[in-house]
DNA sequence: TTGAAAGCGCTAACAC
DNA sequence: GTGTTAGCGCTTTCAA
């Protein structure tokens, strides 16, 4: 050891491994054009000393992080663990490490957390669930490598989108509902999220096509459970009430199945339900809901790709990429009773 | 600017103002003394060029990040978010960031985490969740300033623990059962770790001081849901069903829930179920567990304070501090019915 | 109050 | 193959 004092540095090891600096530094990224002689001596004195490089200093000469940073929605909503397992096991392929944030874990702190991975360097960006293009965030995507997942409100020029396909899954759920025979079928559904809107309109339109305008129903909800229940309600304790309920995603459509319990109504005999997400949620089995999957681990692998893509090359035109969701049919839907078939 | 090329740092800034460097590090922190006249300079510099010191450079010479890492359990378990949002919101007081990331997302791969934060030199580290210390760990906590959240299973010589007191809560929990004239009392036990002990221990302990030693009936599980439903089911079909289970957490509960729909049970005409975590699982009406309250926001809260008189005093002995757990009453229990009192 | 200069720990040419 | 050297962008004495 040189000083004695602090963490062990380069230096300290090419020292006791009685070699130069750069010589470690080789070592360090596994160069072959070293001899096994020094590299086992500067390995042993690596070891024996516990080294571990600094980050900041390599960092700084190299002028890049090889991390990507996350920003997430919100912790809570946990549809993007899936996706974020699609991501990172393939961003370890690549030699990256991600650090997460929730973006409003504390309001307004978003931009706090733009700013933190901005002034980390962090190679790339990936904002993650429905967020509102800020300015911070547009900020922070005019300087970082940025791709967007699961959110469709944004239209930013050096902007890449992996989502999955809202209007096929809507489709594909109303779609069942209908097929099992249901003709009143209702809709909770979000906020002004995109993704809310464009569900909403595929079921509106998939009634019209189905020659049920007369049975269009909805309800919206502010994606609690709590907000769903009031709506789910609402749409149950309608004259002519819907035999079937489309919910914008499991969270609501949970909300819905309380709001039937609580009205006396059995799922799915005397109502069927269908979600959205395919979300942990709806596979317990307590409550086993139908739902649409959004392919969350193509979604985050694609979003890698796309990532990786930009790294390379910062400034070509904007990509969207979707994934394909698929149907998954539980105990939540069955076919309409008969005595609620008119 | 200078070069013209890549981002711009301090030396266009000083340039543009038309001040030193050192002057425009000074403003950049603050200092109150600098003439307004330059700040103001300086300032507009910044904004026009769009400057952000770079963190890298910074931590170089600062020697510190002012970042803290967080090291996640496992994402897919949300008991923690009401305690990273007791962190968090203090942390940000403080003027520390923290950086997130799943330990397991991909196997072995907190030890990858780890290094990255050692690597990157923050200024502490926060585990939570019940992880058990692996070689990686220990080597990290020797490093970092570090606190452990959730788990009980560390007894590391310089490592703090903020949790909730189980035997306190399970207590808590046992006694509800006992206290609404349940009698046999059957448990859903968790793993290996030393919450689930805990947890089972004081069951035992409770059921005995209460005279019932007999009544004792243990099912263990894997702590998913799915397990749970397994257990449960073993449980509730056994000759001298239970009118009552603990669970070990609210995930078991509902997999004991499903057991319990599954024979033809009703909760809690039946069987009475609680739960441990106050999760927002047991939280939704159309599940509305009877649970424990783990005080999240507190013990986050104490992990922070904990943490920073740590990095302050890295030598200390180890503290752990328990919060006080709650009992939260709702709709899954009830005193048994009469005809199973015998 | 301001400026000059010496690092912080590492990488990357470039010599040898 | 291996060592030398010049930065990377910032903070921080120390003078002025």
């Amino acid at each position: 050891m040189t000083g004695g004092h602090g963490e062990p540095t380069i230096r300290d090891v090419a020292e006791r491994a009685d070699v130069s600096k750069s010589l470690v530094s080789l070592v360090l990224r596994g160069s072959p054009s070293v001899s096994d002689v020094k590299r086992e001596a500067v390995l042993k004195a690596i070891k024996e000393l516990g080294y571990r490089p600094n980050a900041a200093a390599r960092t700084l000469s190299e002028r890049r992080t090889r991390v990507v940073g996350i920003m997430l929605d919100d912790l809570r909503n946990p549809w993007y663990v899936d996706c974020l397992d699609g991501l990172n096991s393939v961003l370890h392929a690549g030699g990256l490490t991600m650090v997460l944030g929730d973006g409003r874990l504390d309001r307004r702190s978003d931009q706090r957390l733009l700013h933190t991975f901005m002034d980390m360097r962090v190679d790339g960006l990936v904002l993650v669930g429905t967020m509102t293009p800020s300015g911070a965030v547009s900020e922070a995507t005019l300087r970082l490598p940025t791709v967007v997942v699961g959110s469709r409100d944004f239209k930013l020029p050096r902007v890449d989108v992996s989502a999955q396909d809202d209007r096929l899954g809507a489709e594909l759920a109303v779609r069942h509902l209908v097929d099992l025979g249901h003709r009143r079928i209702g809709h909770v559904a979000g906020n002004q999220a995109a993704v809310s809107k464009i569900r909403r309109r595929v079921y509106e339109d998939t009634l019209r096509a189905a020659g049920l305008a007369d049975e269009i129903a909805v309800q919206k909800c502010d994606l609690t459970e709590e907000g769903a229940y009031t709506a789910g309600v609402r749409l149950l304790r309608a004259e002519r009430r819907p035999t079937a309920v489309f919910a914008v995603n499991d969270v609501a459509c949970v909300g819905v199945l309380s709001a039937a319990a609580e009205l006396g109504l059995s799922v799915p005999r005397d109502v069927s339900l269908v979600g959205y997400d395919n979300t942990y949620l709806s596979r317990l089995r307590y409550l086993w809901l139908t739902t649409v999957d959004i392919a969350s681990h193509e979604v985050g692998h694609r979003a890698r790709e796309l990532l990786m893509q930009r790294i390379d090359d910062p400034i070509r035109s904007s990509v969207e990429y979707l994934a394909a969701p698929t149907l998954i049919v539980r105990g939540s839907t069955a076919p309409p009773a008969p005595n609620s078939r008119i």
